[in-house]
DNA sequence: GGCTATCCATAACCTATGTTAAGTTAGCAG
DNA sequence: CTGCTAACTTAACATAGGTTATGGATAGCC
């Protein structure tokens, strides 16, 4: 079982784009097969992020423990799918993931990977880039999913919060935030009318003062504690680990 | 203006993974600005993708147009970040773009992307790897938005179905799913009773046959019309652009 | 064979959110 | 200033989907 199995890959070699050494790389993997049975756990939600796994049989599922005690699956992996490409450029895990049935694994590290990259950390930087939108995009999901509209709008907004924060864009917990509220409901799928009665519920809470486009969080960490927010998808430093290996590559 | 402004770069460059190649790559690229009015689209869904654009000055963002008339927004653009990355290794944009403000962005181009990568043709199918689950990722997210509980089902199917159906998994459109209905509910934020009402109403219909984990889908493309699949995001090969691309980088 | 635990179907009832509509406010053109 | 429009608010009503509960079917196990 060679990477080269995986989808993407195949169409690469099909077309003719890769190169004999660039095949000899991925087939020269080592991979080596763990057997799963079902039910069991690749890894947890925050454990250490340090590999992959390319699905060779059975079906697998990444998920998020939510607050209220439900949990939200955020993608099944069938056999080829890689599992944990979503998590390349943060620490820890940001989703656990669990075999469905029992079935074969391969797993390889995101020190190959560095090595099947080569020289170019800058690939590896862009595709840091990419996995940061991604994890924006699933937290999303998840609040779709199953957070009552408050809680939904809460974290949207706390989420601008933060990455204006990033740009210095944010002064006395306040910003300009240039959205209608139409906007905002095509972003949440609700109704302009419903964010417009949500925006009501937490002004009277006292967590969010908006006038037109100036908004003013009087206690963000309040707001944070009512969405459970786990900043860590929106943490801008890559990894310490990355370092070493990066400098490590030949 | 530089790429180097982008978060996950300014990050990589403050750790020193950064060679000062690198750093000469990025600021010498060159970008130059482009001046956008309120509202300006950068692109519509299904235009040729062959850009990126950091965004410098105003907000932005990405959308799709649905059947039913209302939008789904992906996400909202704030100064640094890039669009585009969500299309690389597509043909075609899988949603449109548009200005909410004025502002100035900085367009580049894959072909530049593809001289920062280097030599490494694998680097580019991972990351195309990567954009596909992203791209998965952001259909169900559309559908967990706007669309009612049998057609987020109906959809789920069929892209089981495709995806089945590439890897040989599917005959005479049946198909094997060892997922329990509460599995498909924490899926799809949907209660496990209402999957069972939503299958149930399928089944009344005639479009899906379901035996524990045997699943048949009588009319597969009676199922795609009523969910308007759009199955560009399912097609595993990449843009003949690449091909070129590739062989010309040095 | 019978026992038990899952999984699933259906029903009755409840609630969050959608829909429609009417009214208010702020900004802007003349 | 006057009037117009877009953005927003609030209210009244409708409904999709959540919740709780019950019973039936199937698979695994002794």
């Amino acid at each position: 079982m060679a990477l080269i199995d995986s989808v993407v890959m195949r169409g690469l070699s099909t077309q003719g784009v890769l190169s004999s050494e660039d095949k000899a790389l991925l087939l020269g993997l080592e991979l080596s097969p763990r057997y799963m049975s079902a039910n069991e756990v690749l890894w947890q939600e925050s454990a250490e992020a340090d590999l992959f796994c390319m699905v060779k049989e059975g079906w697998a599922y990444s998920y998020r423990n939510l607050k209220n005690g439900s949990k939200q699956i955020l993608k099944f992996y069938l056999p080829g799918d890689i599992i944990g490409i979503r998590d390349f450029g943060f620490t820890r895990r940001l989703s656990g993931a669990a075999m469905i049935n029992k079935g074969v694994v391969y797993p390889f590290s995101y020190q190959q990977l560095f090595e099947l990259f080569g020289r170019s950390n800058l690939a590896v930087g862009i595709m840091a880039t990419a996995m940061r939108q991604q994890a924006q995009l699933s937290e999303r999901l998840i609040y779709l999913g199953k957070y009552a509209a408050h809680e939904q709008l809460a974290h949207f907004l706390y989420e601008i919060f933060l990455r204006l924060k990033r740009i210095n864009a944010v002064e006395d917990n306040s910003f300009l935030m240039p959205l209608t509220q139409e906007l905002i409901s095509d972003a949440l799928g609700m109704s302009p009318v419903h964010v417009s009665r949500t925006f009501s519920m937490l002004r009277e809470r006292g967590l969010v003062i908006r006038e037109r486009q100036h908004v003013m969080l009087p206690d963000p960490e309040a707001l944070a504690r009512l969405v459970e927010f786990n900043d860590s998808y929106i943490d801008e430093l890559l990894p310490p680990s990355f370092s070493e290996l990066l400098r490590a590559s030949p």
